[in-house]
DNA sequence: GTCCAGACGT
DNA sequence: ACGTCCGGAC
């Protein structure tokens, strides 16, 4: 167990509290979100998700049967919305011919065949099949972001030039394998990183604050 | 005007 | 290693 990992879960929750990420809502949902959140902000994300339930679309073998053009008139709101489109039907596609819709039996299967089969979806990468697998599938893979590497570098707990198998390895092998702690860790890290670690690093009133090392770290431009 | 729970093609 | 995709919140 490391002892810096703890420390920064326990300074991370003490100031925020649970982050409730994706309480209640169905396995479905949670995939499509993931999907329709990459590179954009949660809040534009509601709304396409809003058009979707207000049609009752929030099931695969229905949304797989909108035409990819209608589809992407309804997440447009979250941006990229023709590329979308054609992942979230990609992804579909896989989740219906694969599993005949039925995501009980998807999230059944072996956790490493079920990742590479979602990467080897077009429009699916690490991140967004990991937070699958966690968010939707309650499986005990921990997901790695932007923030989680800015985060981590400039603490100088990890190397920057790490990747991301690398830096999950790094999570997997130092915490106890839990959902539920991977849940809320990647969840408080994207609050620190949102609110302080941004791409110009805002320390003041940050929890961690206190961690960074005396010298500084020297980073890459980002 | 800046930035965002990334991924893909070149 | 870059360029591209995109609307909306701030």
């Amino acid at each position: 167990m490391s002892q810096i990992l703890q420390d920064v879960y326990r300074r991370l929750f003490d100031a925020y509290g649970p982050q409730h990420w994706w309480p209640g809502e169905s396995p479905f949902e949670v995939m499509v979100g993931a999907v329709l959140v990459q590179n954009t902000s949660w809040k534009n994300v509601e709304k396409a998700i809003d058009n979707l339930r207000e049609r009752d679309l929030l099931a695969p073998r229905a949304l797989f049967d909108v035409p990819v053009e209608e589809l992407s008139e309804l997440i447009r709101p979250a941006g990229y919305y023709r590329m979308k489109a054609k992942r979230l039907h990609n992804l579909l596609r896989m989740v219906v011919e694969t599993y005949d819709g039925d995501l009980d039996a998807m999230f059944a299967v072996n956790v490493h065949t079920l990742r590479e089969e979602l990467l080897g979806v077009n429009g699916v990468g690490p991140e967004t099949a990991d937070s699958i697998l966690l968010y939707a599938g309650n499986l005990p893979v921990f997901v790695i972001d932007t923030y989680t590497h800015r985060v981590l570098a400039r603490h100088g707990w990890i190397e920057y030039e790490i990747d991301y198998h690398g830096l999950q390895e790094h999570f997997e092998s130092n915490l106890e394998q839990d959902v539920a702690l991977y849940n809320e860790f990647h969840a408080l890290l994207v609050r620190v990183g949102h609110k302080h670690c941004r791409k110009t690093p805002k320390c003041e009133g940050c929890p961690l604050a206190d961690l960074l090392p005396e010298s500084g770290i020297v980073m890459p431009e980002w």
